[in-house]
DNA sequence: GCAAAATTTAAACAAGTGTTTAATTTTTTT
DNA sequence: AAAAAAATTAAACACTTGTTTAAATTTTGC
C-alpha cells in the first residue's frame, strides 16, 4: 500500500518547477529527478512517462489559470464589478504565478496538449452563467456592443502580457524587479480604469 | 570564393522556420538540415553552432520586431497620429507573422539570446526622438501622465498578445482560422480607439 | 584543362535522451 | 519474525543529440 504521499507530490512539485521554467522540450527527466534528489526511474513508476507526466501538470496550470475567472463570474455583482473584480483578482494572482500565462500559451501554441481542451476547461465557465449576463447588459445599453471574443481579448491581453514580457521590459528600459514590480501595480489600475471606462461608456447608461 | 549564396540563405530561411514554429529546445539541427534538403555538416560550415545560427535568426526578428516602432517614430507626426499609426503597421505586420511575439518572448524568457540587448536595440529607438516628444505633450497637458514604461506595456500588450494566444483563443471559442482573423481586425480597431481615448482624453486637451 | 579553393557529403564521435529491467531496500501485512 | 507488497535504485537499453573528421564533389582562377 501507500506508504507516504510525499514522494508522488514532491515528484510533481520538482516537475513544475522545472517545466514552467524551462519548458517541456528544454528540459530532461534527469533535470527533475535532480530536482526531486532521487533517480529517473522513479519518474516514471509514479507517472509512466515524461509526457504524462507533463500533461499532468498542464493540467493543474490550466485549472490554476481559469479559476480567477469561475470565482468571479459565479459570484452576485454586476459587470462593471466583475470586470473590475477580476482584473484585481487575476492580477494578483499572476503576482505570485508570473511564470504561468507564458508556460500555458507556450504549451498550447505547440500542441504539449493532447485534447482539444475546449469542453473540459470551457464548460464550467459557461455554467456561471456570464454569457446570459452578457447579453442581457449589451441589450439595456449598459455595455458596449463587443462580441465575448473580442472581450476576452482585450481582457487577456492586458491581464496575461505583462508577466510574460517581464524579462523583455527589464532588458529593454534596464530596470531591476522592483521597479518592474511596482510597474505592474500601476499598469492594474490604468488597465481597470481603460477597460471599464471603455466597456461601459459614461453618456451611455448614466 | 563565393559561388552561390543561396545555400547559405536557404539554410537561414529554414533554420528561422524551424526556430519559429518549434524553438530552439524543440527541433534538432537534422530537423533544419532536413528542411533545407541537405547534410548537417552544411549548417556548421556555414554557421559554426546550433546556438550561432539561432542567435542570427533572434537578431534579424529582433530587428523585425521593432522596425514598425522605429519607423513611426521617425515620421514628422504628433504623438496622437504615432499612436494611432504604431497600432496600424504593428498590427498589419503581425498579421503577417503572428509567431514572431511568442518566438521573440519566448527566446528572452529563457535566455536563449547571450547579449543583455539593451544597448543594439534601444538605441535606434531612443535617437527617433520620441522620448523628448513624449515629455513635452505631456507637460503641455495633451497626453495623459503615464510613464514611458507604462504606456510601452499597455501598447505592447494589446498589440503583441492577440497573436500569441491565437491557438488558446481558437481552442477556448471553437473557432476557425477565418474567423480568428476577423476577431483580430475587429481588436486592432477597439485597441485603436481605447488606447487613444484613454491616452490622449479629450476634456484634458480639446 | 589543371591545380587550388570552396562546397557538399557520409560517417563517426561522445554525450545525452526517455524508458525499461532487474535487483535491492523499505514498508506493510499476517 | 516471516512473507508479501511497495518503493527505490543502479545499470542498461536503443535512440537522438550537436559537432567533427575526412573524403568526395563542384566551382574558381589561371
Amino acid at each position: 500500500m501507500k506508504r507516504d504521499l510525499s514522494t508522488e507530490e514532491k515528484i510533481k512539485a520538482a516537475a513544475k518547477k522545472v517545466f514552467m521554467t524551462k519548458g517541456f522540450d528544454g528540459c530532461s527527466v534527469r533535470d527533475i529527478a535532480k530536482e526531486v534528489g532521487s533517480n529517473v526511474a522513479l519518474l516514471n513508476y509514479y507517472f509512466r512517462s515524461k509526457e504524462k507526466l507533463f500533461e499532468l501538470i498542464f493540467e493543474g496550470a490550466m485549472s490554476d489559470f481559469l479559476q480567477a475567472m469561475i470565482e468571479v463570474f459565479s459570484s452576485d455583482l454586476s459587470l462593471k464589478e466583475k470586470t473590475s473584480l477580476l482584473i484585481e483578482k487575476e492580477f494578483d494572482f499572476f503576482m505570485e504565478h508570473p511564470e504561468l500565462p507564458m508556460f500555458i500559451l507556450q504549451a498550447i501554441q505547440q500542441n504539449k496538449n493532447e485534447v482539444p481542451l475546449a469542453p473540459p476547461f470551457f464548460e464550467p465557465i459557461a455554467k456561471t452563467g456570464i454569457f446570459q449576463q452578457l447579453e442581457a447588459a449589451q441589450a439595456k445599453g449598459e455595455m458596449r456592443q463587443i462580441s465575448l471574443r473580442n472581450i476576452t481579448i482585450l481582457l487577456m491581453s492586458n491581464v496575461h502580457y505583462p508577466f510574460m514580457s517581464k524579462k523583455l521590459t527589464q532588458q529593454f528600459h534596464g530596470i531591476n524587479e522592483d521597479t518592474l514590480q511596482q510597474d505592474l501595480l500601476a499598469h492594474k489600475a490604468y488597465v481597470k480604469e481603460m477597460l471599464i471606462n471603455y466597456l461601459f461608456p459614461q453618456n451611455q447608461s448614466a
